[in-house]
Order: structure tokens, then C-alpha cells, then sequence
DNA sequence: CGTCTATTTGAATGTACTCAAAAGCGGTGG
DNA sequence: CCACCGCTTTTGAGTACATTCAAATAGACG
């Protein structure tokens, strides 16, 4: 079934009568996006959070000097939107990309929002959806302020190994803010370490 | 009344009947802690969770190196803890520390998972509480990766005025995740920029 | 008043960036 | 199926941003 993957997403922590899935699974728009297909781009209204059935997206936000950073990538089983804008309403400070052709399943603002009052346990999920975010983006923001760039790139393909293997080293080098010649020169530091 | 202020913190988000508000500071415990002792040091359980009254205090980490890294500061009506031990009870990694005299309420975490239990409305709390921090957190990463520091240094004095004001530079600066001789070349900078 | 820590200053160094050009690679159309 | 196009990756030289180390000065606190 297809929404199995999506279910025991949301069953690891919380508990769910088959009535309740039902109601879950129908606020819920399924989606088929191309490769490089975008599903929000900067000044968008973001409508919607998603939720990677298979495939692989990436977020990431363009500043002024046009320097591109990615904000996350998100393989099966992540959950990605431009949180922020999302739950204020906001236009998007984001983009939202498809980088592998992937199917996904979208909830809407209003329909989380509908889904939250209905089903209060649904808190308890988004409770622990976002404290786990915010304790990755500490972890993430420490490494980025105290280690340098060699090791923030080991410690990434140690922990995302299976998001390393989907996406260009350009793409790996603007979500560890470093530029992708940069990261092609540690690189062949490692190897030549490793031959001698 | 003491509680006065946490309660507003709480009812920003959720509404609370007198008697949940009752039940909600039963929970709480009050405590003064002076300026320079710790709430909690690398290596110990993180037990609680605390909500800032007055005072400031700041969360910080050490490396391999003996390098500190400030994770955030906590003024008035800020929470602090070391979210990822606290939520799953394993030893700290970080330092939480007061920096004023302070004065707190804690909840400890098997009262907090009472008060989520018992009163549901609870995790929508958190879940905004939480919702809040990653967002803040990932909009630090994106300037800690893409902002030069003299930058992220006006960003921090512009967004935070209030904690610009009670902590040393130094702090500043391990938050920034600069040196304290080049924070101060910044700022010698900027005046000699002014005064020009 | 003396001690301890924070801040400033400067010189030498290192990490990471910019710019430019070449090489590699994947996809698309003839 | 091959040739070409565009994008990614590599390589190198020169530069800029930030660090280290050392020493002097200034501030805070008992």
C-alpha cells in the first residue's frame, strides 16, 4: 500500500486506530515530480510540507551576492518544506527542488492545521518532528562554527551516506559553505593522504 | 505573582483554565543561581528544562581542543537546556552556565512528560517552542555559512540588542564563532569606518 | 591595591576564496 | 551511435579573510 512508508513514519511515534490513518492519509495530496522541478521558489506562498516517499529534494535559499546555499536535502522517509514561511504564511525565503525524479505526499497548511485540532495526538508528532530538527540544526550550526571545512565534510558523509551518494559535489560543497573547487581540493588531499 | 511570567509565555500559545495553570506551576521548581555557577556541566544528566525569569545565562560546548563554542544565550523569557540530552536522557554535551545572578523555574523531564500526558495541549506548546528554535537555528546556520563575520556580528547586534548588552565579547565572539582578537579588529574597523 | 580576565594591537601564518582555464561527464539531437 | 553542448569537477596562481601567538592595556572584583 502505498502509504505504508508514510504510516510508520508517523506510528514511530505515535499510536494510530485505523480510523484515525484513514482521516490522516486523506488530507494528504500524492505527487509525482520531474528532476530539477521545482515545488517552491523564493516569493511563493509555501502551502505545503511534504513528506519523500522516494526520490530525493533539496532545499536552499540564494543570497544577495546570488551565492547559492543549500539548507537541506531530503531523502525517503524526510519530511522538507521551508519551515518558517510555511506555519507563518509567509513568501518563501526558499527553493524547494527535486533532484532525482520523486513521489512525495503533501499536506496543506490548512489542512495540518484542520488535522492538528481534530487529532490533537498529532502535536505530539510535529512536537517531535520539530525538536528533532532543532537538534540537528545545533549540532549542525556548532560543527559549522568550530570545525573546519575537511571535517564538516567527513562528519556529513559519515552521517549521510545514503544523501551523498545522490547528489554533485557542488551541492555537497554549498551545504557545508564552502565552494565546490574548495571541496574538490580537499578531496584530493584525502586521496593522496590515503596512497601514501 | 512569580508566576506571572511564565504563565504569559505559556499563553501566548495555548489558553490555560485557572486550574491548568495551577497544575502547570505545581510543576515548576523556582531557583536563584548566581552569576558564574553552572545548571549543568559536559558529562552530567540533563534533567531539567528551565525557563528564564530574569538574569541571562548561556549554553556553550568545548571541543577536542579546549575550543568553547557558545550555543545560545537565554535572556528573560527564554528556555534553555541541552535539548537533545534532556529530551532523550543521555549524559551532556554541553555547559549551561549563568552569566547574570538569574533567577529560574524548572521542569524536570519526568514532570514534563506528565504534564504532556496529562494535559495534551501541552505539545502544541512545545511543538511551537520547538518549531520556533529550528527555525532560528536554521537561519543561524545559513548566516554562519554564508555571511562574512562582520556581518553575522551586525545581525546578532541588530536581532538581539537586549543580550548584546549583558555578555563580554568574547562571549560573543565563540557564539559568532570568530576569535575575540578579531571581533575586536572588527569593531576597531567599524568605528574607524564612523569616524571617517 | 593587587590579581585575574577581557580587550586591544600587531606581525606572521593558514585556511578558504576568486578567477581562469582545462578536463570529464551526461544528456540530447542529428 | 556518435558528436556536441552545457554543466560539474579539477587544477593552479594570486588574494582575502580569519587565526595564532605574543605583549600591552584596560576593567572588574575581592
Amino acid at each position: 500500500m502505498v502509504y505504508n512508508s508514510i504510516l510508520s513514519n508517523v506510528t514511530r511515534h505515535i499510536s494510530l486506530s485505523e480510523e484515525e490513518c484513514l482521516y490522516f492519509t486523506s488530507l494528504l495530496e500524492y505527487k509525482e515530480v520531474a528532476k530539477k522541478s521545482h515545488l517552491l521558489k523564493e516569493g511563493e506562498t509555501c502551502k505545503s510540507i511534504s513528506y519523500v516517499h522516494s526520490g530525493a529534494l533539496r532545499a536552499y535559499c540564494i543570497d544577495n551576492n546570488g551565492k547559492e546555499s543549500t539548507i537541506m536535502f531530503a531523502v525517503a522517509d524526510w519530511w522538507i518544506t521551508d519551515m518558517y514561511c510555511f506555519v507563518n504564511q509567509l513568501p518563501a525565503m526558499m527553493y524547494v527542488e527535486a533532484i532525482q525524479g520523486s513521489c512525495i505526499f503533501q499536506l496543506r497548511k490548512d489542512a495540518l492545521d484542520q488535522l492538528l485540532n481534530t487529532m490533537p495526538k498529532f502535536e505530539r508528532f510535529f512536537r517531535i518532528l520539530m525538536q528533532n530538527a532543532y537538534t540537528r540544526e545545533q549540532l549542525r550550526v556548532i560543527q559549522s562554527l568550530s570545525l573546519p571545512a575537511e571535517e564538516r565534510y567527513d562528519n556529513f558523509i559519515l552521517k549521510y551516506p545514503q544523501i551523498a551518494q545522490q547528489v554533485t559535489q557542488k551541492q555537497i560543497a554549498s551545504y557545508l559553505g564552502i565552494t565546490p573547487e574548495f571541496l574538490s581540493t580537499i578531496r584530493k588531499n584525502k586521496s593522496k593522504r590515503f596512497l601514501s
